[in-house]
DNA sequence: CTGAAAGCGCTAACAC
DNA sequence: GTGTTAGCGCTTTCAG
């Protein structure tokens, strides 16, 4: 196919290993040679194999990705984020999507073994000490975002309790008395990691136990949490807000509270997380929770190849949210 | 690192050769041997080295994927599609955002070149004839989607024409009377390939002028749209209709419209296209030309890997709309 | 400063 | 049926 460093040896009349050192300015080499060499690389438009520079190096100068899917609007800013960040160090992606299932998860990250990337950056569904335990074997330097697994690994993500308290301050200040939260993923506590989500669960709980407030939260973990919020008298004596763990319910509760003619914020109170970017376009406006997701990915990507390069993870602090 | 071929060889005192048959299923080796490999492989857990695989059969089993970037919703539906199809083939994707650099694609296509992806689904920016020679000089298996490049390559897309024809139809039946038409990318004519923006455009000149209706629209490009939309007077004897391009316009002119107190639709008609998912939480309903943006995906995946594996392209109806 | 040669891990054609 | 061997294209060590 494409000519190689061999025909271009042939042609200059020397070895493979001169040209090697030519191209990839190595010391040890005649400067006149060295000319002749990349002009007749040049000539011939000579690309490396990439392929094959990689057996032959050990090193692929790829990074894997992991995530759930590009639905969810942050995901994709996130990929988005780590495909530029990446490409800025000469590396580049190799995506895989998970559909949050445990099982394609391991497949994947198998895979990607396989494919013999440099370094991997999990937004994991899996959890445990089984499944840490699986990851260290593969002794591949690994970043984790967004979910937590283990202090074995550099984790990437926001403070995301401390986060929810403020929200929950936030709403408590605004004469709310009634809280429901909706967080369907908690329904698979103990079966796949949501972390995150559990942290936003603990953020919840705290702001509502503290500063002599004390109220109890309705939660609905139900999948059809619509459903779920049928079922509740949402106007009472007490003011009702409904908090989302993540903005993806929050707009469909929206809906459902325009169908049923509530007015927001007057009504029921509703908070998202996460602002992502399409609520601009939103009215009534929501209030959420913003941070920098895009900074989660490129973060991410340098922590790891920082990890690659100079051999030791950098330890990132929780980024910030408002 | 991993166990390798040679190391099973040795442990059941065959040769590589033999190994290889076991593990890839080829004939011409004794059941029994090959079970004794096969337990063996699984029993010191066995992993391809995918890299020098690809090395030796010159094929990796990866595609490439050109597109803009991941902001635009349509794309990250359009990305999740091709993973997800990819997979199912066994294949997995190496994706690569231009940022509407033309540059910057040739760069990354010849990066995807250099990595040696079997075959590549490229959303272009770049066009013309001289891009069109350089892609024909990569002899590589390449699908062309959304921007058409030239009939040399299999092109998956919708008919914009015929669809932006059958918007504009809609949007006079109900009584406007006066056509703005918001398309930035037209700035870029014949600079980039906007080959799907210029069919929508025709689409819409061909509305505007059958059927005894002879409309001129006012055309905007400005890239701060709001801003040339702001100098129009919109509310006037005639009735205006706002017919945009892709939603991710529409979204802001309605913004726009919603902060000047403009009724949607009464007092000016609005119109994006693509339906991109969001829409379903915005409010008012905004007008809109739906189709399958994950099926140019999947389909385009097909079509690349048809071409792989039978070796020619299939022809692609232009998928529909409504 | 340069050449020769051994490998990276796997595949495949050709012997035995 | 199985072993041998020559690559795939590049890197790297060791002589010279």
């Amino acid at each position: 196919m494409g000519v190689t460093i061999k025909e271009i040896a042939n042609i200059c009349g020397v070895s493979p290993g001169t040209v090697d050192r030519a191209l990839n300015g190595r010391s040890g080499i005649n400067p006149k040679t060295k000319v002749k060499i990349l002009e007749v690389a040049k000539e011939l438009n000579y690309q490396p194999d990439h392929m094959a520079r990689s057996l032959a190096k050990g090193k692929t100068m790829t990074l894997g990705v992991v995530l759930f899917d590009l639905y969810n609007r942050s995901f994709s800013q996130l990929m988005n984020a780590i495909e530029g960040r990446s490409k800025e160090y000469g590396y580049f992606v190799h995506l895989v999507l998970t559909d949050k299932d445990p099982q394609n998860e391991k497949k994947l990250i198998q895979h990607l073994i396989n494919r013999k990337v440099d370094g991997i950056i999990l937004f994991s569904v899996n959890k445990g000490e089984e499944f840490n335990a699986y990851l260290k074997s593969l002794k591949i330097p690994l970043v984790t975002i967004c979910n937590h697994i283990s202090d074995d690994w550099s984790y990437i993500g926001i403070n995301d309790r401390l986060a929810m308290k403020d929200a929950v301050n936030c709403v408590l200040d605004r004469g709310y008395e009634r809280i429901v939260y909706i967080c369907p993923p908690l329904a698979y506590s103990g079966l796949t990691n949501i972390y995150t989500q559990e942290e936003r669960l603990h953020g919840l709980m705290g702001g509502l136990h503290e500063n002599g407030v004390s109220i109890d939260p309705l939660i609905i973990t139900e999948k059809d949490y619509i459903a779920a919020l049928d079922q509740i008298q949402l106007k009472g004596d007490k003011r009702t807000a409904i908090l989302c763990s993540c903005d993806n319910y929050a707009l469909e509760v929206m809906n459902y509270l325009k169908t049923k003619g509530y007015k927001i914020p007057d009504d029921v109170g509703l908070m998202g997380f996460d602002n992502i970017d399409v609520l601009k376009y939103i009215t009534p406006k929501l209030s959420t929770v913003e941070y920098a997701i895009e900074e989660i990915g490129t973060m991410a990507v340098e922590c790891l190849i920082n990890k690659l390069e100079e051999g030791s993870y950098t330890r990132v602090p929780l980024l910030g949210h408002r």
